[in-house]
Parts: structure tokens; C-alpha cells; sequence
RNA sequence: GCCGACGUAGCUCAGGGGUAGAGCAACGGUUUCGUAAACCGUAGGUCGCGGGUUCAAAUCCCGCUGUCGGCUCCA
């Protein structure tokens, strides 16, 4: 008997598979079974079947059922490489989030794009001719090995080595006669044949490094993706358009936003009148939140002597990010990479009493790191930035509450933002310092300020900073994107560097307790994400330029100019559009430029004293009086909202 | 840093051994208009930088630099 995911039972006979089963319950079912799930586990269709077993067989509905398809095609693409390049060796080809990829090594040749046409084209003969995925135990593991080396399959070699003791198994491609054309190691499980695999597509190539090590073999990687249906990939295909749409990069230019300068090096922003709005409003809202819970604001140099770096520990644990050194008056200065050391320096200025803690220092402090040139994107990864740093010193009992306080923050400035977040709880790596009794009470602490307040954490178990353990979290976007977000460490080093104390009301000395935060992370990543996230259209408290009052003639701009006027009185960014255009060419360009709102204003309105509003997506919302405009604007500026 | 691709007018892009082209934007003029592109005209580039091959290089080769996609790393 096995039992079925509605509850009900079914017999099964002995050697009995999972397809036995499909078949038994439905030829529909066995047909279009791709898999199956015993015990929970994600199994080939073919597994044997035990008594007591809980079988659900999965279709290509089901939902884990993706997972088969673009494992198995990634064995497809290995073996379409192998026959157009018979001296490519394999190494790894794992499922990722969206496809899959297949890494090989391709001695003497070196991938194109009609490469890829190429592999596509023998991926689909692969999967026309219906090979058969069938899973086999390797009985002798030193004779397997013998021959991955024999081929030249070195790689293979290497893993199989490593798994020698889980039980490998290979999966062999079989033709219709059963005999074997292809086989990879494999821990499976796969479709049953490959002719499920109809809509494929590969993506893009680049390099990596056998096992991410740059030390070791240059790979080339191939990036794929499939899907059930044609459709499905091409509704996958239009997703990632989309998305290129929203690049920060690409709406930059569209809306002068930012850039970067050749004369200037790579990875140092600059800041666009626009963008610079942006960024000042956010800035300005992030200072309110901050004074509202109680935090004080400070300044730190850019620069400062090496020998602050020595005692932070920073130029032996974080040198290779930071610039070398300056020389002034003969001694070597850095720039600034983390803003910690300064907030340390302006505390030790006194001896603290219990009474004054918490303190909390914040900064909208700038750094400079060195990023390799490889890796800069955007505003997304930079050399220089601005983080909304802050550090809370306070008592061991204090800790959890401040904890939960930033928790706070972090929710409230998120939500207005219209993100939703997801938090990890990252502890005690293998290689840490401090004691094994402060990581526990600094891991609890965190974890119990989020349990206080019904945040769940997903625990990241060694996670840890070698300093800290720490929530991170990561955000989600208006698109579903992952998104690195807020995080909060305790550290447990820099006290100690620092020697950082208070005194208590035993009238001892005690080492303070630091936490690190930061919610927005850096004012380029947040803004250039936020970019994304509102696809260019920042909701109106945040538009560089809110509304552009647009008359219709010369005999409307004396009117145009009152309306500008009593909406910069209350505050607003406005600007009039006067140029000898059409009505229609003026609106287009302040659709073009996402301006929320357009005033225009004709006889009609002059006579109503007011303007005809059109929202950028609501199009023509009518006329309105001039106060009515002034009490909407304020209540939707108020309100943050995004529309 | 490593692997691969790319760099032509402000933007998007075409061209490709015989000394540069379009659309949009800009500028000048005409037009005074009712919810996403009025009309006419003008100007604009040592084709990323440096070197080489050649009678001749934007075009072919080499080096550098930047950008893009990844590897790796991270705010």
C-alpha cells in the first residue's frame, strides 16, 4: 500500500516504480507523468516504490516538476556540446532560479553566439529523438573514476572522488533500442525521456572557474533556460525585457539621471540635478526618522592616519579593499572605507555612564572601496559611496531592545518605499572571534528582538561575520527581484580594539555593547535600485520635477505663472512649459520624462481659476479648481504614496 | 583581476581599406495649438586613446582604456 496526497490509499505490487503506480491510477496520468515526489522527495518517475510510501506523481503542472525539466536539459545541452566539440570536457550543470547552466571546459575554442544557434539546434535533434534518462548505480566507484580519466573527464573524476561514499549514480541517455549514446554524473533526479524538452532557449555564455576558485581551470559557462510550453518561455523571454526596460543604466539616460567619466575613473558617481532631488528628499525623510527615534547625527572626515585602520584592525582584515596610502607631512593616510573607527573616536571623548546609553550616532557617511574593475554595475556597485551608517552603543541589556527598535526603522522605511522583505538570521561562522558565550547572547538577542515583533528569520547557520553575528535582509521589488536590503550586526570586535566602556551603576567599567546598521545600505545602490523598482516613475513626494503646468497659448501664461507660483509657495518642484510646441508635443515629453502630474491650463480654466489635471498614468483627470489641486497634491505628497 | 563581446553626432543606430550617414534631440524661423510627436531650414563627428600594416585605416593587426554579460566579491 502507498499512501496518495488526497489522503486515500492504493496497492501497489511488489517492484512496483512510481510510473507502475501512475499507470495503475490512470493511463492519462502515466502519460503525462514527469516525475514524482516519494516521502516528500523529488525522485525520477522510474524510482521503486515501498509499502508505507507517500507518492505524489507529478505532472508538468506541478510546480517542483520544472525543477526535472531543466536538469534534464542541462544533461541535453552537455551532450549537443560534446557532439559539436568532441574535445569539451563537462564539469558541473545545476539548476538555477529562472534555468539552468552547464559549465565545460572547451580546449582551443572559444565560444560565439552562433555557437549558440549551433548547440540549440542539436539540443532540439537530442530532444526530437526521445532519448531515455535512466538512473544507474555505479557498482565499482575506482573503475568509474579510471574511466571518467581515461576520457579525459577530469572533472567528473574529481566529484565522483568526492561522492564516492553517497551512493553515485550515473544517468545514461539511452536510444530507442536501449542502447547508451551519452552518460553524465549525476545525483538526478530527471525526466524519464527528453522529449518533454520543447521549449528551451540558451541565454548567454561567459567564463567562471571550476568550483568559483580563480586559482583553478578557466570554464566556459552556458546560461539556458526551459519551460513546459513555448508560451511559458516566451512569456519568460517578455519578463526579462521588461526588466531590461527598468535598468538604471538605461533610464538614466532617458531621464539624466547620473553618469560616470572616463576622466574620472570607473565607479565614482555623479549625481544628476534630478537624481540629486531624489536623493535629497530621501535623505531628508531618513534624517526625520532618525531624530524621531532618538538617534543623533554626526560627521567623520574622509581621510584620516593609518593608525586608525591598525587598531581597527581594517588594513589587516579589509586592506586589499582600501586605497593606499596618502603621504601628508610624511605620514600615510587612507581614504575612509568604513565609517565605524570615527563613530568610535567621538564616543571615547568622555567617560559614559550607563545613564547616557543608548547612544546612537548616524551618518550619511561616504566611503571609498576598491571593487575590482570586473565587478562595478551602475550605481549598484561602486568605489565610492554614501551609507546611512549608524552605531548604537549601548549595555548588554539594552541590546535587545535597541535590536528591536532598528527592526522598527528598517520596517517602517521599507514599507514607505513599497518594499517587501524577507529576514535571515546569519550566526556564528567557523573562523570567529570573541567568545563562544557573547556570540550566543548577541545571536539570542537578535533573535529574540525579532520574535518580539512577529519577524520571522530564516537562519543562515555559520552566516556570520567573522566580527558579528547579524540580520540580514533582503528586499523584493515591484517585480518580484531579490534585492540585498537592510542589516543589523552586533559586533563584537571593535569594542574590544577600541577598548570601548562604560562605566555601570556598580561603578565599574563595562565593555560596551556596539551595533552596527544600516537600512537603505548606500545612497547609489538604494537610489539605483529604487530607480528599478519604480521603473522611473518615482511616486510624486520623490519626482525630481512633480508637475509641469503647460498653457495653451501665449494668452495663458500670465495664468500659468499663478498656478506655479502657489504650488512652489507650498513647496513643490514645478516647472511651466512655455516652448512654441503643440499641446500634444509638450505632454508627450512630460509623459516621456514621468512627471506625475500636467496642469494644463486653457480659456476654460483661466475662467474656473484652476487647471486641467492629467496623471502620467490616469491619464485626464478634468478640471479642477486651483485649491482642490493644492489639497490633492498635498495629501498624496503626504501620504508618500506610489501611483 | 579573469573570460568573452562591444565603443561611429547629445541619444538610438547604419556603414566598413579610397579620408563619414539616418531618425530623434539641439539651434533659427513660421505656427498659438485642448490631453503622447506641427512645418521649413541650419549646424553638429580628428568614428574611445596610442602604436603598427598600407600609396591610403573609422574599417585590418597590437597595446591601453571604458562599457556590457558572467566568474569572484560586496553597501
Amino acid at each position: 500500500m502507498v499512501n496518495l496526497p488526497d489522503g486515500s490509499k492504493r496497492p501497489i505490487e511488489p517492484g512496483w516504480t512510481a510510473a507502475d503506480l501512475a499507470k495503475s491510477i490512470a493511463e492519462g496520468l502515466y502519460r503525462k507523468a514527469v516525475g514524482a515526489t516519494i516521502n516528500g522527495e523529488l525522485r525520477d518517475l522510474f524510482t521503486p516504490l515501498n509499502d508505507g510510501d507517500t507518492v505524489c506523481i507529478l505532472k508538468p503542472e506541478d510546480k517542483l516538476s520544472i525543477e526535472l525539466l531543466r536538469h534534464s536539459s542541462a544533461h541535453v545541452m552537455a551532450q549537443a556540446v560534446q557532439n559539436l566539440f568532441p574535445n569539451a570536457k563537462i564539469a558541473i550543470g545545476p539548476t538555477i532560479e529562472d534555468g539552468f547552466y552547464y559549465d565545460f571546459d572547451i580546449p582551443d575554442h572559444k565560444l560565439t553566439a552562433e555557437d549558440l544557434e549551433k548547440i540549440e539546434a542539436e539540443m532540439k535533434k537530442i530532444a526530437d529523438s526521445n532519448q531515455k534518462l535512466v538512473r544507474f548505480y555505479i557498482p565499482d566507484v575506482d573503475k568509474q573514476i579510471k574511466e571518467f580519466k581515461d576520457q579525459g573527464e577530469k572533472y567528473k573524476a574529481e566529484l565522483l572522488e568526492e561522492h564516492r561514499d553517497h551512493e553515485p549514480t550515473l544517468y545514461l541517455m539511452q536510444d530507442k533500442d536501449g542502447k547508451t549514446i551519452w552518460n553524465d554524473l549525476c545525483r538526478g533526479p530527471h525526466l524519464p525521456s527528453t522529449n518533454h524538452i520543447k521549449a528551451f532557449k540558451l541565454l548567454k555564455f561567459s567564463g567562471s572557474y571550476w568550483r568559483g576558485d580563480e586559482k583553478k581551470d578557466h570554464l566556459q559557462r552556458i546560461y539556458a533556460t526551459a519551460f513546459w510550453s513555448k508560451k511559458d518561455l516566451e512569456d519568460y523571454l517578455h519578463r526579462l525585457e521588461e526588466a531590461e526596460k527598468r535598468d538604471h543604466r538605461r533610464l538614466s539616460k532617458q531621464l539624466d539621471l547620473f553618469s560616470t567619466h572616463d576622466e574620472v575613473g570607473p565607479g565614482l558617481v555623479f549625481w544628476h540635478p534630478n537624481l540629486a532631488t531624489v536623493r535629497a528628499v530621501i535623505e531628508d525623510y531618513w534624517r526625520d526618522e532618525h531624530r524621531k527615534r532618538g538617534y543623533d547625527f554626526v560627521f567623520t572626515p574622509h581621510i584620516a592616519s593609518e593608525e586608525l585602520y591598525k587598531i581597527s584592525g581594517h588594513l589587516e582584515s579589509y586592506g586589499e579593499n582600501m586605497y593606499s596610502a596618502m603621504d601628508i607631512d610624511g605620514m600615510p593616510y587612507r581614504a575612509k572605507p568604513m565609517n565605524c573607527p570615527g563613530h568610535i573616536m567621538i564616543y571615547k571623548t568622555k567617560l559614559r555612564s550607563y545613564r547616557d546609553l543608548p547612544l546612537r550616532f548616524a551618518e550619511l557617511g561616504t566611503v571609498y572601496r576598491y571593487e575590482r574593475s570586473g565587478v562595478l554595475h551602475g550605481m549598484l556597485r561602486v568605489r565610492g559611496f554614501t551609507q546611512d551608517d549608524s552605531h548604537i552603543f549601548c549595555t548588554p541589556e539594552q541590546m535587545e531592545s535597541e535590536i528591536n527598535g532598528i527592526l522598527d526603522l528598517i520596517d517602517s522605511l521599507m514599507k514607505t518605499f513599497g518594499y517587501t522583505y524577507k529576514a535571515y538570521l546569519a550566526t556564528r561562522p567557523e573562523k570567529f572571534i570573541g567568545s563562544v558565550e557573547e556570540w550566543d547572547q548577541a545571536t539570542e538577542a537578535l533573535k529574540n528582538a525579532a520574535k518580539s515583533r512577529g519577524l520571522e528569520c530564516e537562519i543562515d547557520e555559520g552566516g556570520g561575520a567573522f566580527y558579528a553575528p547579524k540580520i540580514d535582509i533582503k528586499l523584493y521589488d515591484a517585480i518580484g527581484r531579490e534585492w540585498q536590503g537592510p542589516t543589523v550586526q552586533v559586533d563584537l570586535n571593535l569594542p574590544n580594539r577600541f577598548d570601548v566602556n562604560f562605566i555601570g551603576d556598580d561603578n565599574a567599567r563595562h565593555k560596551v555593547v556596539m551595533i552596527h546598521r544600516a537600512v537603505l545600505g548606500s545612497m547609489e545602490r538604494f537610489v539605483g535600485g529604487l530607480i528599478e523598482h519604480y521603473a522611473g516613475a518615482f511616486p510624486l513626494w520623490l519626482a525630481p520635477i512633480q508637475a509641469v503646468i503647460l498653457p495653451i497659448a501665449d494668452r495663458h501664461y500670465e495664468h500659468a505663472d499663478k498656478v506655479a507660483a502657489a504650488l512652489k509657495e507650498m513647496g513643490m518642484r514645478v516647472k511651466v512649459d512655455t516652448r512654441s510646441e503643440t499641446i500634444n508635443y509638450r505632454i508627450r515629453e512630460a509623459q516621456l520624462e514621468q512627471v506625475p502630474y500636467m496642469c494644463v491650463i486653457g480659456d476654460k480654466e483661466l475662467a474656473a481659476d484652476g487647471a486641467a489635471l492629467r496623471h502620467r498614468r490616469e491619464g485626464d483627470l478634468g478640471i479642477l479648481n486651483l485649491n482642490d489641486i493644492k489639497v490633492k497634491f498635498k495629501e498624496e505628497i503626504d501620504s508618500k504614496e506610489s501611483k
